[in-house]
DNA sequence: CTTATTTGGTTTCTTAATGCAACCATTCTG
DNA sequence: CAGAATGGTTGCATTAAGAAACCAAATAAG
């Protein structure tokens, strides 16, 4: 049988796991925003299978969030980007691994730092619009007329 | 061949990714905060397969994303809640949301609004900790010892 | 109280995805 | 030119996913 659809299921988030919401792909993406661009070195610094690797490759290239340059100078010889939209999952990616720290521990040597002042970075959260933080219960789930859907819990 | 650990990698991306980067997990995580606690609510509000949801509720619950409430008068009958760590995911959920609203545009007729004020959520994004919104670009990666490591890109 | 239905699964079977290793054409390097 | 590296593709074995059937306990209907 086919995989699931997620795409076509009326719901932003699953329309978002349909693009990234595989094993693999975050973890490239995340490789990516640290500077891997290689083939070779995607593939050496994840450990993953190298059809694998291609699939996925391909697979962020057709939905828009990697580009493939051609940096042979007579044929083939390639580098894969993060385009703007690979790049928005900045925050995706950093409210991952912020939840992961936070409830796993630290699992990673590595850190992020503001590159002017050098300092750690404020946790990613929801706000309103007076940059107020808003937990899941602070938040009303509501349909195009505004009525409200279902109670969180 | 057994799939791919990721809780071993040194990567605190690759950790949370172990928990919740398959195609369903995060998608009942979003269905759990929109009110759903049945197995059967689940089932047919994601038309997800039964044996599927047992698996991922079962893995949801032994990594401490959800807990099973036995809600039977006599009996089993249960729901699914979610935890403290997994109303944390509220945040790496809706920045999904938005991401794909964002480049995929509006699939989802569904809206969040502050439960207070009405209006919609501000956009979510890394910030420092003086509250100014960072790129992938305006971080550094650096190792323990406050090293960078490479450039982001 | 008895029967029907709902709930929360498990089992079986088929198809798809993953991982590994081998192979291959082109392209740099020495 | 020889040899290594790059960026794949192919084949095979194992695992996961999806659909449907089946099932025991608990609840609802009458």
């Amino acid at each position: 049988m086919t995989r699931k659809r997620f795409d076509d299921m009326g719901c932003s988030v699953a329309c978002a796991l349909n693009e990234v919401g595989d094993w693999w792909s975050l973890l490239v993406v995340k490789q990516a925003m640290l500077g891997t661009r290689r083939f070779v070195d995607f593939q050496h610094s994840l450990g993953i299978a190298k059809n694998i690797l291609c699939n996925r490759l391909s697979r962020l290239v057709d939905n828009g969030v990697m580009v493939r340059v051609d940096v042979g100078e007579h044929g083939k010889r390639y580098e894969y980007r993060l385009t703007d939209k690979g790049r928005d999952l900045f925050t995706v990616v950093t409210a991952l691994r912020q939840w992961s720290e936070r409830w796993n521990g630290e699992k990673d040597t590595m850190q992020l730092v503001d590159r002017q002042t050098g300092k750690p970075l404020a946790p990613v959260a929801v706000q309103n619009q007076q940059g107020q933080t808003l937990t899941v219960r602070d938040v009303r789930f509501v349909d195009e007329d505004g009525k409200p859907l279902e109670e969180a819990g």
